[in-house]
DNA sequence: GCCGTAGGATGAATCGTTTCATATTTTCCT
DNA sequence: AGGAAAATATGAAACGATTCATCCTACGGC
């Protein structure tokens, strides 16, 4: 070569540079600095048989939560001088198959992924190839795979504590479908607070087509029609209860003094809305961080075992749910 | 090999299945399908020269801005069988680097980058290895590389038209540090428009130090303190919007009726704001697909000739700049 | 002066594909 | 039937790094 080296004694410079005698190494650094060389990774890999990669699969980034999820991940990746690929599925399974497909081919270092199908066979597919799988924001087979999770009930059970102990007795849960894990996971959790309390506590359930900004506006002016609104509702996610909020508004009702909400996700909106909204936050970054954390030891460690981390969520109380300080 | 076929027929039948008989196609996929066999994407990177991957470089997914970009580029890159690479800078040229450096030794087909520093050496150098380049959100050097943006000074161009023409003429746009190329520029347009106008408009500034609700918010009290509000405000983007909208409503001025407000972005929540907010609106996603396609045409074509996309933004007109229409 | 040793450098083998020149078989035409 | 042409299949070379057994050199001890 040019430094008048072999190739091996190059390669011993850019990995074991402790091997090689301090003059040549100079010489090397600066014979490559010179020549622009970059070392080829798909050289490096097929070699040592696994990338320097890491497979994000969400449902969309474009959804708040995943994108801090995403930030999380690609924080630690990158301290360990990984890459992280990102995935997006839309809910879609066939999308979901073919990136976990390109992903196997890349001979990823591991795949971080919240799945349509807890048991789709792909994932068990990988797995059995020898890449490691860790689940978010749902709960795996302990046995087999890491997972890391936000205790939804939990997150339910705060928000109606709150309320409980602010005096509320005649509650409304807004949110909906019920097929989705998180709304029937903080319903119940709701309950489980009022069931605690031992109050009598009314709780009445309206729900919605989808957990956006319109589906609360409509929640919001069936509420204010009715005549005889609650006097706290407790909104599934942040999008809905902006929603509520601002048919509520709409309608003449003030929040919190005729009606308390309280929101969950803790969007950044959530503070900046008309009335700063009380809601359950969830430590998003961390989640994707202690994600990724658990798939490098599975990688690195010899004995693995695998663990389910489940985070608390944090209820962050602002105007929506108590008398407002200002005015 | 176990299908009674050479290695090379087995890589005609993933790459060129056309040339292979029908009947040793159907075996060997028969036998793919059983061994569970899939393609190790390093080997066949280090043999064509360039990995199906591309990068994407952002200062900060969390941004919904390049969080929608990001959307965009994914789907095109999916689209034609490409993962995407993401990386975070968070303004800091040392991450930019080494995130450069990571995605040459992939030898990633091309970049896609909002750079920190146009000038920077190692896009240059990237460029000279062979893998393209293209900028977004900025304008490049069209000799030499593609690049994609919006038009901000339209865009401040399009927001002061349409407070003009709605009577308004004592204004005030608020926004800083006019360091940010986008504050300076949507500024500039709306002086633009002004002078276009023939009006006797008025235009006062105040800054903000940073394009958050927070600085809307001081800025908003400090007009409402003034006791001479202006008739129209223009915010730099929407979250300073949603600020001065918050503390003007507090303070008891009326949206729109005492100030009209526009705002810029047309983020999700604009359109959720207690009063919705009339805004600019970006392509976001459009900009990154576009970005995309730039780039694999670059692949692609043997005459490439550079281009500078420059797409149109659009007034997403709401309540907060004329008279409500509910009420 | 000889030998053992340790620190450095070397170069061949290897990873798993793709590619291409070549070999083999089949088809078709006269 | 014979032979040219087309259709398939083959196998070896190549891609560029890593790794490891081997080799070289200098040095110290006896």
């Amino acid at each position: 070569m040019r430094a008048g080296v072999s190739v091996g004694t190059v390669s011993n410079v850019l990995n074991r540079p402790e091997l090689v005698a301090e003059q040549t190494r100079e010489r090397v650094n600066a014979t490559i600095a010179e020549l622009g060389f970059v070392r080829n990774d798909s050289a490096r890999q097929l070699r040592v048989g696994r990338s320097r990669t890491l497979g994000l699969v969400v449902l969309d980034v474009a959804n708040p939560f995943f994108t801090d999820v995403a930030r999380g991940v690609e924080d630690l990746a990158n301290q360990e001088g990984l890459a992280v690929i990102l995935c997006n599925t839309d809910e879609d399974p066939r999308k979901e198959s073919s990136h976990l497909d390109l992903l196997a081919e890349m001979r990823v270092q591991g795949v971080l992924i919240n799945p349509i199908d807890v048991s789709d066979g792909r994932i068990k597919a990988l797995r059995e190839r020898g890449t490691p799988v860790v689940l978010f924001d749902r709960m795996g087979d302990p046995t087999v795979e890491c997972s890391v999770a936000v205790d939804d009930v939990l997150g339910g059970r705060l928000a109606l504590e709150h309320l409980i102990e602010n005096g509320h007795r005649r509650m409304l849960f807004v949110g909906g479908p019920f097929t989705l894990r998180q709304v029937q996971e903080r319903y119940d959790g709701a309950m489980d607070a009022i069931e605690a309390s031992g109050a009598d506590v009314e709780m009445g359930v309206m729900t919605t087509p989808a957990l956006n900004v319109v589906g609360g506006r409509l929640a919001g002016d069936r509420i204010a029609a009715s005549g005889a609104p609650p006097s706290a509702v407790f909104c599934a996610n942040d999008l809905v209860a902006l929603g509520v909020l601002q048919a509520l508004t709409h309608a003449g009702l003030r929040v919190p003094a005729d009606v308390a909400i309280v929101g969950y996700d803790d969007i950044d909106f959530a503070a900046a809305a008309a009335v700063p909204l009380t809601s359950v936050r969830q430590p998003r970054q961390l989640l994707g961080r202690t994600a990724a954390e658990l798939l490098l030891a599975e990688t690195t460690e010899t004995e693995h075992a695998h663990r389910q981390v489940v985070f608390e969520p944090e209820l962050i109380v602002r105007d929506s749910s108590t008398l407002p300080t200002r005015t």
